[in-house]
DNA sequence: AAAAGGGACAACCGCGAAATT
DNA sequence: CAATTTCGCGGTTGTCCCTTT
């Protein structure tokens, strides 16, 4: 037996919402709550799916919802997590109060996707015409090809080791609990990104001169600042940071010899201090791990 | 001034996971 | 435990509006 339709298709409306629908449905939720979303619209005299009600609610008309232009430091924040847990809108989305997953999405795939692009084109394609090609732009080029392989071989990976991790800790009564709350690789990414690590890294960011605005130049081109802050995290899953008896290792899955970009010693050895200056002995073991290497290398590979 | 093209955003669709029966 | 239902997510499409020709 195929899966159930989740309404009766027949004489339900769609397309674009008018303002009464829109009306009966906040009066709707508001008075009695959203309840089951497949018999909200009967109840709420609506002829519209339940999942058409939903959407509109949850994307729309909630009334928490942030209206206006993404702010800078809201499209840094974008970026930032997109490098790291790739198409998860919902995930980057709850770490943005007040905009939706669908928001993100579109201003993703119409203003942010579009900016890489055009870096990764405008290195293979305006070599003849520049001055001289740089050092940055046949970088970003390849690491822009690298990154979608990079990530994926990094998701599979997260999801072995975190296995691992739960298996290796102590406590298993808090392994089940974490288990049970259905925390997954991405929470376990958000909780350092929101504790007092993930701060230290974007202070770090900051203090080394990236503090300006995320923004575009006239040309449409993204800044250097900009740039930066987004080939760092481009190259997040570039690498993998070990550790073994208490030498840390970072290794460059960089194959590049003749590249020295991403060998500048001196961000690997603030990444390395901040690492070994963690003390959060239980949230070491990420550290350790594929989420570790991700946040680890996001941000001091600046240099570019 | 009108047509064409493209960008931005809202909404829909299909799928998988979780919850329920 | 299997079948069914509901929900939420991500990809895609449709439509409106603005800009360019």
């Amino acid at each position: 037996m195929g899966r159930a339709p989740c309404c009766e298709k027949q004489g339900l409306k769609k397309g674009p919402w008018t303002p009464e629908e829109d009306e009966i449905l906040i009066d709707y939720i508001k008075k009695n709550g959203h309840g089951s979303w497949r018999s909200l619209p009967k109840q709420a005299g609506l002829s519209r799916c339940g999942k058409s009600c939903r959407l509109r609610w949850t994307n729309y008309l909630r009334p928490d919802i942030k209206r206006g232009p993404f702010t800078l430091e809201e499209e840094k924040t974008i970026i930032q997590l997109h490098a790291i847990v790739g198409n998860r809108w919902s995930t980057i989305a709850s770490q943005l109060p007040g905009r939706t997953d669908n928001e993100i999405k579109n201003f993703w795939n119409t203003h942010l996707k579009k900016r890489l692009e055009r870096m990764g084109q405008g290195s293979t394609t305006s070599n003849a015409s520049s001055a001289g090609p740089t050092a940055t732009s046949s970088t970003s080029t390849r690491h822009m090809a690298q990154w979608e392989s990079a990530r994926l071989e990094a998701e599979a990976r997260l999801s072995k080791e975190s296995l691992l991790f739960f298996s290796s800790q102590t406590d298993s009564a808090s392994a089940q609990a974490a288990a049970a709350a259905g925390r997954s690789d991405t929470d376990y990414f958000l909780r350092i990104w929101n504790s007092d690590v993930g701060e230290s890294f974007r202070r770090l960011g900051r203090s080394c001169g990236r503090d300006e605005p995320t923004c575009l130049q006239s040309d449409n081109s993204i800044s250097p600042a900009s740039s930066s802050t987004l080939m760092a995290a481009v190259t997040a899953t570039a690498l993998t940071i070990t550790s073994e008896q208490n030498e840390v290792v970072v290794k460059s899955s960089d194959d590049s010899s003749s590249s020295n970009e991403l060998e500048d010693e001196e961000s690997h050895e603030t990444s390395l201090s901040l690492l070994l200056d963690f003390p959060p002995s239980d949230e070491m073991g990420f550290f350790q791990g594929q989420i570790g290497s991700r946040l680890m290398c996001g941000l001091p590979l600046g240099q570019f």
